[in-house]
DNA sequence: TCAGCCATGTAATGGGTTACATGATTGA
DNA sequence: TCAATCATGTAACCCATTACATGGCTGA
């Protein structure tokens, strides 16, 4: 029965923290906030509008940021939000003391393959090939953006995470290169010997149109 | 305005859908199934107990799933659940039907590599080392999963589920390899030329304790 | 005797998404 | 003139987690 020590700190979801690392780059309206979100921590990252707007608000609350109101003539008004010393303390906190674990990803095509003897084999065929063709896409894309700020010595910790999206996006591509080779090559082994696994629906049974 | 098709299908989030993929394995209790899930898409998909219970029985509700009463003598009574035809039908349907995009990776480490220039280096080495361990046991479990499951035919699809994960686990191992030598690099271009860029956290500020 | 398995849930909370709403300005 | 941008939010919903609750049986 340790005693309790005071819990200083109120606990907030990391979604919180990333807010608040994002407005240590400099004090930002919701809107802006928005688009900057989506082109940094946005590919491992992206809460939605009303959401980042909420959690403004509470970091505010909390005393973790300053809202100001700015008029403005031909636009919108708008609230500029700065990272206060107490936001940055708590933020700093975090990062050294929330622990960190290697997370599964959650992946609903992943899922799908789980399920792969209950689809018809062209069908399957198509969504990995599907998956291969965005997943090349998607390193491309990861590569383009990598020679924009590579030599950038202010980006180097975001340089970092896009290295991690490239090994992960290389990862993706050739596993599911694999996939199309190894189902290719039970194919085969099908054809000559048993029948093809796949289970079809039982006929007959609830078709109700 | 073109005419909305006939909602036949009720719209249900993916969970549904690993649960009722579940069942096809057969018939089994909310129990079983939480052991079952833990130990085959519980590396990419894991729902709480409550949570499970509840979906079942959502599927029960919306007869994709048959619930019986079953009694023990020496046991809890429990229900077990069978997929019916159709719920067999709504889930070849979502199998085919889903479309599949390549989901990000919703990582808190890779959040806090990103505000990386906000931690002391030590710290952040730390954390990388950690998540480094922890990829290299994570890569050594599924190694073993492996080994048992490869030649088993009827285990071919979930064995290339496994494979992705052997996949982004190699992945990650690389990758915390490259960030640390990266950051080791910079140290050294840091000792020859301009100062370190950590920001210390500005004193005398908000130091409430 | 005591932890751990078997077996099922309720309650409370909250994280997060989607849809809806408003309305002026600017550039193609 | 029409779409896009700027700018902010509310309301509704629901997915999902955590904590709480119960209680008998089994094996170390």
């Amino acid at each position: 029965m340790a005693a309790e020590p005071a819990k200083q700190e109120p606990k907030l979801p990391t979604t919180s923290f990333a807010v608040l690392g994002l407005l240590t780059f400099g004090e930002q309206s919701g809107y802006d906030l928005m688009k900057f979100a989506h082109k940094s921590i946005g590919y491992f990252w992206g809460p939605a509008k009303s959401h980042l707007y909420a959690e403004l608000r509470r970091l505010r609350d909390h005393g973790y940021a300053l809202e100001t109101q700015v008029e403005q003539a031909q636009r919108p008004d708008k609230r500029v939000y700065s990272i206060t010393p107490e936001g940055e303390r708590a933020l700093r906190t975090w990062l050294e003391t929330a622990e960190v674990a290697p997370e599964q990803i959650k992946s609903v095509f992943t899922l799908k393959v789980f399920f792969g003897a209950l689809m018809p084999r062209e069908s399957f065929v198509a969504q990995v090939k599907e998956m291969h063709r965005a997943a090349r896409a998607h390193f491309e894309e990861l590569l383009a953006i990598e020679q924009s700020i590579k030599d950038q010595e202010s980006l180097f910790f975001p340089y970092l995470t896009l290295k991690q999206g490239l090994a992960h996006a290389e990862a993706e591509i050739r596993w599911t290169e694999q996939v199309l080779e190894e189902v290719a090559n039970r194919e085969t082994r099908e054809h000559q010997g048993a029948d093809s696994d796949y289970q079809e629906p039982a006929s007959g049974l609830g078709t109700a149109k």
